[in-house]
DNA sequence: TAAATATTTAGATAATTATCTAATTATATA
DNA sequence: TATATAATTAGATAATTATCTAAATATTTA
């Protein structure tokens, strides 16, 4: 789970997710959507498959970007742990 | 939930919380658990109260820190719409 | 009230990260 | 086959982060 927290701890790359959730893109549509420049995007997306939240699959010249939600399944089992933790659900202040 | 992810992101900050699933405990204790300075510590208690996924409160010269599970709501709220969306779902490779 | 204990704040620093431009690799097309 | 297009890799850099020690603040106790 350490590679998911930092993958999705940039704003960019959950950006990136949520374009995901739509349809499959390539690298180039997913960077037109930004304003960073090409290499950068490459980098989160390269984060992204570290983290196997996104598979990459080449087609001709494109790579073809996919969301890949099976690890969520962990990290959501991980925060309902804490959730059903300890009594102080809510507290305030 | 920005915060969040910035707080969950490090390795301390996650087995901060994994403590205080267990019970509230003060910045000396939790300090112990660690081989980190007080103040590295005080710093992650911060972070984590930023987030507000700890509540702090004062009691004579300690300070007791609870877990805060309200925000967690929003996080799996996200992490199940990512899930839920496409039809891509367990894609190898 | 002076000393001890608990915690945080301040300031400095090494490591990590997100970004860029330039170069490289791979594929398609004229 | 030469050129254009898509994407990544390499190398550099500014910003951010986690850590430290020293100092400050707040509270308790002798």
């Amino acid at each position: 789970m350490k590679k998911f927290f930092k993958a999705v701890d940039d704003i960019t790359r959950r950006e990136i997710l949520e374009m995901l959730k739509t349809k499959d893109m390539t690298a180039g549509e997913i960077s037109d959507a930004f304003q960073i420049s090409k290499p950068s995007i490459s980098y989160h997306l390269d984060l992204l498959k570290q983290a196997d939240l996104v598979i990459s699959e080449k087609k001709g010249q494109y790579v073809y970007y996919s969301l890949n939600t099976s690890v969520l399944e962990d990290v959501i089992s991980w925060l309902m742990s804490l959730k059903k933790a300890g009594g102080t659900e809510d507290k305030q202040k």
